[in-house]
DNA sequence: TATCATTTTTACCGTTTGGTCAAATATCTT
DNA sequence: AAGATATTTGACCAAACGGTAAAAATGATA
């Protein structure tokens, strides 16, 4: 990527400068993901960075710009665990170790992963030419490898795509709707103690099997 | 439930009274599900119930009581499907009929799924009782009888409670990030053809083995 | 048709919101 | 230290927001 657009000369940034905009996409990562983007407001995010809002939009020029440039910066953390799935595994070392990539990413990065919820939710309005394009064709390419392997008889037939869908929302599932799992399983707000059990309840699933053999009916 | 409140008289509800309120609730159902409760106003809201704004305040004394009034509603939509789990059935057609059930649930009431994650994703501001004991009181009764097909052998060893958190994600992810799904498959907006594809995935992965046998390496 | 309750509209209000501007201050370079 | 540049601030603004008041219009009822 270039560092300026070919039109603009872009200084290069200062010492300051780094920070600031560090410490406001930090904050406003908190906020948006908590509140949504119409919930989000620039005071807030303001104080939130023990900022002036006049200053923060010396950095930013819009509301919409962090959220965009949070987004961007989002975009490589949610596909990097797709980016590892290789032709040359085997399908089932392939599976798990993407399910435990993004299980981690989901306890890793949970607001980044409920900004993602949110924006998606809405229409993904600034993403969807991502999702489209870029996303679309990595989805179409891991397909191909996982749609190999199902010609090859080593795993079930079906939809590869359904296959990643399923793995995205069980494993965001617990950083989206972390106050819903946490309050089913009684336990306190900050509590992430449940991934341990998740990441078994996934191998089973996706690796094992669930209902007994012989017990189908 | 009783038709008043202990204390006031209530009268009986007029039929424009009916028909304006069910109007209210089926626009605020579509604005608040697609813009979330900070991104839906209440001009937006009038606008789609083709009314004026203090027309629909008339009904609704607040912008909060209609989402709350909205809430109510989907929580036995919500609800339904899991109370019909039952013990007498085997693990294999009672967890399929669940699955079809929230699935068809997913695709018959997707704005009103989409509406019960920004709840969620926003914390469960107005629902979080319910979570805390309602429905955490049916998933420890359901959870039982999961349970107690595991000591049976019929069931893989597992939490089943987070058994249900993975039936939960996998169906509503259909609805609450249809746009998602809709562009990584290449359909247009409105298509919503892949419900029978999801339904077959979820049942190779949930009553099936997804890994081949001899392969699990 | 006269009466009364219900419904709808018009005009408005205070607050919050995203954002601007010019002046003041701090930082860097020489 | 001086000058130039980068940063920060306080005062402000127009628009959008949720909500109100009171009068006008409509509907039900006797």
């Amino acid at each position: 990527m270039a560092k300026a657009a070919s039109t603009a000369p872009a200084r290069a940034k200062t010492r300051i400068q780094q920070e600031n905009e560090a410490r406001i996409l930090q904050a406003a990562l908190e906020v948006f993901s908590e509140k949504g983007f119409h919930g989000a407001t620039l005071d807030r995010i303001a104080a939130a960075a023990a900022m002036s809002k006049p200053n923060l939009l010396y950095y930013f020029k819009s509301k919409e710009e962090i959220h965009i440039a949070l987004l961007t910066d989002l975009l490589d953390i949610w596909l990097a665990p797709l980016r590892e799935i290789s032709a040359k595994g085997s399908p089932a070392s392939e599976i798990r170790s993407y399910i435990r990539r993004k299980l981690e990413s989901s306890q890793a990065f949970p607001r980044e992963s409920r900004l993602f919820a949110n924006e998606v939710l809405a229409g993904a309005p600034h993403i969807g030419d991502f999702l489209q394009t870029e996303l679309k064709q990595l989805v179409d390419e891991k397909a191909a490898i996982l749609q190999s392997w199902i010609d090859d008889g080593q795993l079930a037939s079906c939809d590869p795509r359904h296959l990643l869908f399923a793995i995205w929302s069980t494993t965001q599932h617990y950083a989206d709707f972390s106050v819903q799992v946490r309050h089913v399983l009684g336990l306190t707000p900050g509590d992430v103690s449940y991934y341990d059990e998740a990441a078994r309840m996934l191998d089973t699933l996706f690796l094992g099997r669930l209902i007994a053999p012989g017990t189908e009916g």
